[in-house]
DNA sequence: GTATATGCTGTAAGCGCTTGCAGAGACGGC
DNA sequence: GCCGTCTCTGCAAGCGCTTACAGCATATAC
């Protein structure tokens, strides 16, 4: 309620001394106007220190020029790539980012998204299964909304970008077995019903069933992409002289988890166990050894979900799912030099 | 332009048999309403999905219930817990955040400022000299700003919230001194002109003097708070056998750097070299040995800010600086236990 | 019974901006 | 020299919401 505005249009188009029409449209570019006036608004606009209500825009427009981004946390260095990327493509594209975190705790609540519908113009989830409500009604109005790292419910068709999660879990456990010769793999699992931790445990399975290695569920514990429970599973399986020569981690944080966990226990990595990852998240390279591990490229997925929903936006189509490929990342923790 | 918000207040109105002022008055509480009419209201808001359109309130109300976030990138795992903090609190106080990343690239550009004045309510600033011009006209007219891990021109009278940096840069210094008898301490200073660059060479420099140390221009070098130069630093430093028993890290990431140069040289930490860093970054931990480093309170310096900014907005005087304690977070890599 | 307070609710005036429509010159072709 | 065109500009109508202000019951005090 403060006098945040002392200047609006209106003092502009006085200044200039022209209609507030002819200043709106000198500012946006949105018809021509004779150089001379323009030259006079954008002088006045100046020298008034003028910026546009971007509130009052807005609805104007009926557009709010403003991309929504819906994270599960900020905890994870994971995210620190492709949040900037998505920040760079949307400033690129001439849109604000707003960025919303799931408050902690809150699970379900599908009515507190906190960013939703009528304050965006469209949306990016990266939040497995959380507001499946929330995205069913904001589908069914035709709102336009991308899907990060994890596929649509069955029945609804939004665009998603995810990554070849099967594929590259394969490469990197069949690494393991043909290049290091191991055999007792273990395998940290993601959280129960993430589309992620689904898909690379498939990989896993398929690179031991291609080798011949059966499957041992002694061999397979809690990871849930955090450090802290992949420690304990590991160091559960160390106290209870499990053998293994090798950890293949859902991911790089419970990668990091079973290392530690290893070091403890005074096993040498990769020596005595060989340990491997997946994100190539930043801290994969602070890891010690260097977590071999795969790339799934944050930078590419943000470009190409803004990609997509920029299209939505526009009312163009888009694809309805965009697979990006991983490649594997050979650094020392798997037995390489 | 698209058909996007189909169900707007006045449906709602019409669907509940009232006037727009009641259903406004129901959704926002502002003033009381029959407790059966309440009830028509929000059933009738349900029924419909109705969201309020933010643009539309933000501009009756005069103010973007919005708080604004400058930060110079998001490459650092630094700024994990600082964003974390400041988004919660800010949920908590009811306001959306709004994160900016700077460009990269644009060092001056004063006018681009991506979020600013009648976009948010206010504004946390943590990027270093930059802007600084927009700085002094936002606060000419009164927009409250409160600016993070740095003070203001001497001429302005932002409010500020900053931390111990000499005094922690200190401490930590001494301890290499006293707990570890290390007399040929290496500095990787941050960048020039960057304030708690200077602070904390000036804290290094005091604990030096304290103990009757000289200070060797030759121990000091370019850490630019940044991995990569560190290294280089340190590495020219091996590479010219220049003799150092322990390095003092401007921030974390040098201290990385550092470290790394080492391991590669074949030194060993803390066994030849004690290392040390500050910030106690989420990657202090991952790095090996465990980082020894300066605790600066990323959560509490967000959460003051965001008090401080609260204040501001409230049209309340807010503490003119904020000075956070750091304390030492001592692991591995100095040489203790 | 009327007069006065009390509690809800409706009316309508904007908030600052964009934009369809129309008016006003300037220009050229007949 | 008149009219159709074209370019530029102003007028004014909203966009969806909040919020004084006024209005109408009903309750309370005589």
């Amino acid at each position: 309620m403060r006098p945040k505005t002392p200047v609006t249009i209106d003092d502009v188009a006085a200044a200039a001394g022209v209609s507030t029409a002819t200043v709106s449209r000198v500012l946006n570019r949105s018809l021509p106007v004779a150089e001379a006036t323009a030259a006079r608004v954008r002088a006045a606009a100046d020298q008034l220190g003028y910026v546009p209500q971007a509130a009052a825009r807005h609805l104007a427009q009926g557009a709010t020029n403003t991309l929504g981004l819906l994270l599960p946390g900020v905890s994870d260095d994971f995210f620190l790539p492709l949040v900037r990327s998505i920040t760079e493509c949307a400033a690129e594209a001439g849109y604000t980012l707003l960025i919303a975190i799931r408050p902690a705790g809150r699970d379900g609540q599908a009515h507190q998204l906190p960013l939703g519908k009528q304050n965006t113009d469209g949306l990016l989830i990266f939040d497995q299964s959380l507001y499946e409500g929330e995205l069913r009604r904001l589908h069914a109005m035709g709102f336009p909304v991308v899907l990060l790292y994890h596929s649509p419910p069955a029945d609804l068709s939004a665009p998603c970008v995810v990554i070849e999660n099967r594929e590259g879990m394969r490469a990197i456990t069949e690494h393991l077995i043909t290049r290091h010769g191991r055999r007792r793999i273990a395998f940290l699992r993601g959280p129960a019903g993430n589309e992620d931790a689904q898909q690379r445990e498939e990989g896993y399975r398929a690179a031991l069933a291609a080798h011949g290695i059966p499957f041992d569920p002694a061999l397979v514990g809690v990871g849930e992409f955090q450090e802290g429970p992949a420690q304990a599973t590991v160091a559960h399986w160390l106290a209870e002289s499990r053998s293994f020569d090798a950890v293949v981690a859902g991911d790089d944080g419970s990668a990091a988890g079973a290392l530690e966990a290893l070091r403890q226990a005074g096993r040498r990595v990769p020596h005595d166990v060989s340990v491997v990852g997946f994100d190539d998240a930043p801290r994969a390279r602070y890891l010690s050894p260097w977590l071999t591990t795969v790339r799934a490229p944050g930078d590419e997925v943000g470009r190409a979900a803004i990609r997509q929903l920029l299209r939505l936006i526009a009312g163009q189509p888009a694809e309805p799912r965009i697979v990006l490929p991983t490649d594997l990342v050979i650094r020392q923790s798997c037995g390489c030099p």
